[in-house]
RNA sequence: GGAGAGGUUCCCGAGUGGCUAAAGGGAGCAGACUGUAAAUCUGCCGUCUUCGACUUCGGUGGUUCGAAUCCACCCCUCUCCA
């Protein structure tokens, strides 16, 4: 068996270890059961949530086998690290919800049959934990002197930090614990803003259980100026398809900066090493060769190949000249909405092109507006009615491109 | 519980009676330049039926011709003390 902690530093993953050698020399002779949680706080798991997942493949391609959590039971909680203020609670039927989405987003790269790998909801053994006890037995393994300390904490000592989040460190360290005595789990993996919590579980371990346990955390996604990634204007880049059409993912990687290509494409794809490492050796128009792969790559991996074809083909089409219809998001209006909105401005706020009309109306003022390639200064300019039905193409801006149908 | 400080447009942050839809910065959007990149420069950046109107400065009332700015009460946050 291959160390997979090779590949997993060759690729850039690996942020923070526990007890490194050990680690490695583990990985490099037998199959490890590791744990990676993900807290279903929002109904889609976002590109952050990806890189995680990408390291368990990895793992889980190199013979480790995988326990997916679902933290239906620390979201009661809310974790504070990283944050700078309270999340927001959410009610038991909604986290409820959200865990399920996430299953299935997990399942499209990770390998659940033939029990090669595990889904488990810490919920299951949170949810009924008795206070008391659970204070006694846990909560006495503590320091709060040592919590505090904690990086993860910092920014919330300025603002206020509450007593139920404090617990979270607690929580998470106790399901470390359990996976460890249920699945045999001695490896924790998460991003590198749960560092703090990842040790607090493996230590744990170790006093409790006198065994060892390993804590290994995953760089962020950010850009080469540690910026974080993955947002966009309407928020995260986010891997359900109804939340980030295809399209819109696809191009969000098409149009990465240079300089933040190659880790991408470590990170997130799985393509050889000496093959990201050529195709991003250059550094004038052909890096796009490599965005273009990377785009393609990673669309694939989300969506599937043929939505990954399709948002390719759009965007070649769009920005090589033929308009290719499909596959361009697109909005199909009917004639009552068209009655009420037959201004170019109000079309493209319907459709959600612009937030406001004024916006709209700024937008067309400025030149940033085109209808099938030809420039609109007009305002107030009205659509008719056949060339609606017709359907006509609004590009906003260079890279923005609608479709608007008339039913 | 006591004492102090504070809550401003997406974020940070000025503004202490009319000149304030509210300085400045960041983010964002657009134009130019390019490689569907970055950097840079320029414009925009509350809503609408846009040479005008309407809604905003924690909430509710009040003073005033006129309030983000003054008063009262309330809510929330932070700091120190208990």
């Amino acid at each position: 068996m291959t160390s997979v902690f090779d590949t997993l530093t060759q690729r850039g993953f690996i942020q923070q270890t526990s007890h490194e050698d050990e680690l490695k020399e583990l990985l490099g002779k037998e199959s490890v059961t590791f744990y990676i949680g993900f807290d279903p706080t929002a109904d889609s798991l976002h590109i952050g949530h990806y890189v995680v997942l990408m390291a368990m493949a990895h793992m889980q391609r190199a013979g480790h086998k995988p326990i997916a959590l679902i933290g239906g039971g620390t979201t009661m909680v809310g974790d504070p690290s990283g944050r700078t203020d309270m999340r927001q609670m959410l009610t038991k039927e909604e986290i409820q919800k959200n865990a399920e989405r996430f299953k299935d987003q997990i399942s499209s790269l990770i390998d659940f049959s033939d029990d090669k790998a595990i889904m488990v909801n810490n919920a299951d053994w949170l949810l009924d934990l008795n206070y008391i006890d659970f204070l006694r037995d846990i909560g006495s393994q503590f320091s709060v002197n040592r919590m505090l300390t904690a990086e993860c904490f910092k920014s919330r000592m300025e603002r206020g930090l509450t007593f139920i989040e404090f617990n979270y460190m607690l929580m998470q360290s106790y399901d470390f614990l359990v996976l460890n005595r249920e699945y045999g789990a001695v490896l924790q993996m998460g991003g590198d803003d749960q560092w703090a919590n990842i040790l607090a579980g493996a230590d744990l371990i170790r006093r409790k259980e006198h065994r060892s346990a390993f804590a290994l955390t995953c760089s962020l996604l950010t850009t080469s100026e540690g910026i974080k990634m993955g947002k966009t204007q309407k928020g995260a880049l986010w891997l359900d398809a109804n939340k980030t059409s295809p399209y819109e993912f696809y191009q969000y990687w098409r149009n990465v900066n240079d300089a933040d290509v190659k880790r991408c494409m470590m990170l997130l794809t799985f393509l050889p090493v000496e093959q990201i490492e050529e195709m991003c050796s250059h550094n004038d128009h052909r890096i796009n060769d490599a965005k273009r792969l990377m785009a393609f790559e990673l669309t694939k991996q989300v969506h599937g190949e043929e939505e990954a074809l399709k948002a390719q083909q759009a965007a070649e089409s769009l920005f090589g000249g033929a308009k290719d219809a499909d596959s361009i998001p697109s909005t199909e209006i009917n004639m009552e909405q068209y009655q009420q909105n037959q201004r170019i401005i109000d079309i493209m706020a319907l459709c959600a092109l612009t937030k406001s009309k004024g916006e709209a109306r700024r937008l067309v003022t400025q030149g940033g507006v085109s209808i099938d390639e030809e420039k609109i200064t007009d305002p107030e300019m009205v659509v008719q009615e056949d060339s609606l039905k017709k359907g006509i193409l609004i590009k906003k801006g260079k890279k923005t491109f609608h479709r608007v149908v008339l039913k």
